[in-house]
DNA sequence: CATTTACCCTATAATATTTATAGGTTTTAT
DNA sequence: ATAAAACCTATAAATATTATAGGGTAAATG
């Protein structure tokens, strides 16, 4: 399952979406939509600010915006973000690799070369699904 | 990522799909083969025998034995048994649905249709892998 | 140029989950 | 009887997640 981070992110960015309109969106405005603490909320959005997805503006009139087309913004960009590894081993993850210490060969281990299978299959859903995706159905 | 208990699981009935002419296995061998406490996985064979994938014998000469075929093994029942939901979000779960307290209409939340989409393309894969595509590739 | 607004940043507290341990009970073979 | 080995439940320890706190910095406005 996916932390509350990464589902409130994706809240986030549904909303930032949808409202492509208008110059900035407070955070408030989107902690009052679903009833996110505004402090957690605020690390949230800097986070996906820091990873160049969206950006900001300080002062009166301020506010976070998209800087990426809904298209260019795939689940697994956020997902990694916030949750860390897609891949359900750390000896089969591309960005969080990690040697399984209780593993003696990995090019040996079958539970290894499966898991390797069931994460190029999850990434190439998650990689090709997008914000765009879940704006459609909104 | 799957917790370390799942991990374990898959470890121990991969040993126990590779000594099937064997009566039984202890739990000492396998704790021992992969550095696992030995505590431990008593509670995941306990867990893995309660569903129905173990039997077990008790006494001397006892230990536990693959109950099920390999290939009636999936990937999907393990993760589920041990780790939880399979979907990303509770408010797409098969086994383990909640709504999600922040959401005011499922029906219009493009994350949740998504999420669907996702979920069971994640499925497909997990149920269609099993135990004996692990011991095919050991 | 002072004030207000709103993002920026880091640290820490609270809570929940995962991981591990402990200690006894029951069953079976010899 | 004795030893071996699974069974069962509770709890402790460690880790990760969730949430809060409090000040810092930049920009707009009058």
């Amino acid at each position: 399952m996916l932390s509350k981070k990464t589902k409130y992110a994706f809240h986030a960015l549904t909303y930032l979406g949808k409202h492509r309109d208008q110059k900035t969106v407070l955070i408030q405005d989107i902690s009052e939509e679903y009833g996110i603490s505004h402090k957690f909320l605020e690390n949230i959005l800097l986070e996906l600010k820091k990873a160049g997805i969206l950006g900001s503006k300080k002062g009166k009139g301020g506010g976070y915006y998209l800087i990426k087309e809904p298209k260019d913004v795939p689940l697994s960009k956020v997902i990694r973000l916030l949750d860390g590894p897609i891949a359900l081993l750390p000896c089969v993850s591309l960005n969080y690799y990690e040697p399984c210490v209780e593993c003696k060969s990995e090019v040996k281990c079958g539970l290894n070369k499966v898991m390797i299978q069931v994460r190029d299959e999850m990434l190439n859903v998650l990689e090709n699904k997008s914000l765009a995706d879940i704006l459609d159905k909104e």
